[in-house]
DNA sequence: CTGTTAGCGCGTTCAT
DNA sequence: ATGAACGCGCTAACAG
């Protein structure tokens, strides 16, 4: 509330030199200085950051864009983000769109009115507008988990699904499964393709017929686990292994499977993906693909400071490492 | 990028009318109106929002300091939070102070540098700092969950904890319960306080006796729910019925005593507290206290808001609802 | 090392 | 109904 004239007023000084001992204070006399901290301490000052933000064009603050916070998931690349941020001296703006594309457009739109100096994606679902594309075009930006395909590619962290889906669909196969069901959570983006051409490729190899018609689910819940679970249990065949696309889903899933007065996993094998930490304490404990989420919001981060300041990005890629955890959900096939 | 002298200059006015044009339309010609929005449009314009909070003194934000990002009851409060914000035109800074005290000073201390008009508590656990006290005198602030003691009342949105334990307390003993071990999550706070005070007026209702060593744990988490569950397992007299003081506590508690080879709840009923999300999908689904945490971050939204807008303020404690959701997790004590 | 000056982009009196 | 002019609080040249 105090202004910075306050301070010059107490301390006998100008505006000018009061602003540079607080961001570079070695540029100024040592005596003068400790003059200008006892009278910002005095007046109880607080630099005005919308005032210095107006001159130097930067709000020094990130917006980030999550479809649904329910997901520990995201909670979790979440805390990576904002840690990341605070370190750097930036703050976070949380958008939660859930899933519409109004939000996201409105949120999106802070970079442009500088409330803004960059953007993080979680997991975008649906393709840029026109509008937003052109957007994107100048705005700091980076997608995580998901990269979204279009004309200009924007920088991405995200894991090898294919290959994790492969590392699970092996294990399995291992354990001699062969009927196999899969609940989904979206089943237009890039990560439903390259998981679900992960586990054909599998299957393919080992000579294993796969029906797309055991590919259900659209939602990444626990309800959607559970009705997808019930949709595969009433079709003809039933799976002796399903695949879940997230940890949420396979919750949900046997949650349902339990209700059936089937077993996990000496009827049905279940497996998820992310590795939550509540995955471990399920009964039984959740076999799943770990995420290394923290890590995925720190790099994010990095990512778009490196725009921010204009330097040039190394790469446009960021592939991190899954860890496939076995744990009960998943054994061998009954006989 | 463009400013509002491009508008100006494509428009044929003076910055004033374009000022007036987004902020009062009704106060300008309807014929320049047109010409200025299409010109707005034309120019890609976007006001610069610091700009005008250098004027204005308002930043249309609002802080949120949560001790854990992991406990998805505050996310479900922090979604609430998020929309009410974004529905009163204000937008949302996160801050994870990860319960230490220096980073929920920084946060605070957005307020005062005027990048947030107000701030909104989850679950403040500490006291503040005199430096902090003195803040919280001048600032809009709320505070969800805990409140406050100290000697200016902080508003707060809060349960009646002694309430709703007398009622979970009154549902274990009508089962015929009479030995108890509690799982807290802190043992400092008020909401301890007063959880404890309504399992104990309860207990002494019913003439039965306890000793404060079954109350164990420190912290919100299936690890520490784990913990007491193990601690409590070891004592001479094991419980037949466990409270946690939330439902992470209590999935951590019931994995542990499955582990042991005992049953829930033939051997030992469990209830939570929170009603998250999941607690729903456990073996067994959990009996627990529903917190309208939405609603909560909802109110939270409109009391700060108040404040912002020196309304006066109807009420300083505004106490919600609970529900007992009795589940399988609890039932007749085992003879 | 410090003060003077000139804006940053916008809102807001005053006039007209 | 509109424009000119000033200032919000601060930073960044440029002098000295």
């Amino acid at each position: 509330m105090s202004t910075i004239k306050e301070v010059c007023q107490l301390a006998g000084v100008s505006t000018a030199t009061v602003s540079r001992t607080l961001k570079n204070p070695n540029m100024v006399n040592v005596k003068t200085r400790e003059r200008i901290f006892a009278a910002i301490e005095k007046a109880g000052y607080r630099p005005n950051v919308m005032a210095s933000s107006v001159k130097t064009g930067k709000s020094n603050s990130l917006v980030v864009l999550v479809p649904n916070l329910s997901n520990p998931f995201f909670l979790r690349i979440i805390q990576g983000i904002e840690k990341a941020a605070q370190e750097n001296g930036y703050s976070v703006l949380l958008g939660d769109t859930q899933g519409e594309p109004h939000r996201e457009h409105e949120y999106a739109g802070m970079v442009l009115s500088n409330r803004a100096d960059g953007l993080i994606h979680l997991d975008h679902s649906f393709p840029f507008s026109d509008n937003d594309a052109l957007l994107a075009e100048k705005v700091p930006m980076v997608s995580v988990c998901e990269r979204i395909v279009s004309d200009k590619q924007y920088p991405v962290i995200e894991l090898d699904n294919y290959s994790a889906c492969r590392a699970l669909a092996k294990h399995l196969t291992s354990y001699g499964h062969k009927r196999f069901g899969i609940i989904a959570g979206q089943n237009e983006s890039q990560i439903f393709r390259d998981r679900l051409g992960g586990i054909k490729s599998v299957l393919n190899e080992e000579g294993i017929d796969f029906d797309d018609s055991m590919v259900v689910g659209n939602e990444y819940s626990y309800e959607s686990g559970s009705a997808g679970a019930k949709a595969l249990l009433a079709g003809k065949v039933r799976p002796t292994a399903i695949f879940c696309f997230n940890d949420d889903i396979a919750i949900g899933a046997i949650h349902e499977i339990k209700k059936h007065g089937l077993k996990v996993p000496d009827d049905i094998s279940v497996v998820g993906f992310d590795n939550i930490k509540v995955s471990a304490y399920m009964d039984p404990p959740l076999t799943t693909i770990d995420q290394p989420a923290y890590e995925m919001g720190r790099k994010a981060v990095e990512v778009v400071l490196q725009q921010i300041r204009k330097k040039p990005l190394t790469r446009n890629r960021e592939i991190v490492q899954f860890r496939i955890i076995e744990r009960a959900s998943s054994g061998a096939v009954s006989s």
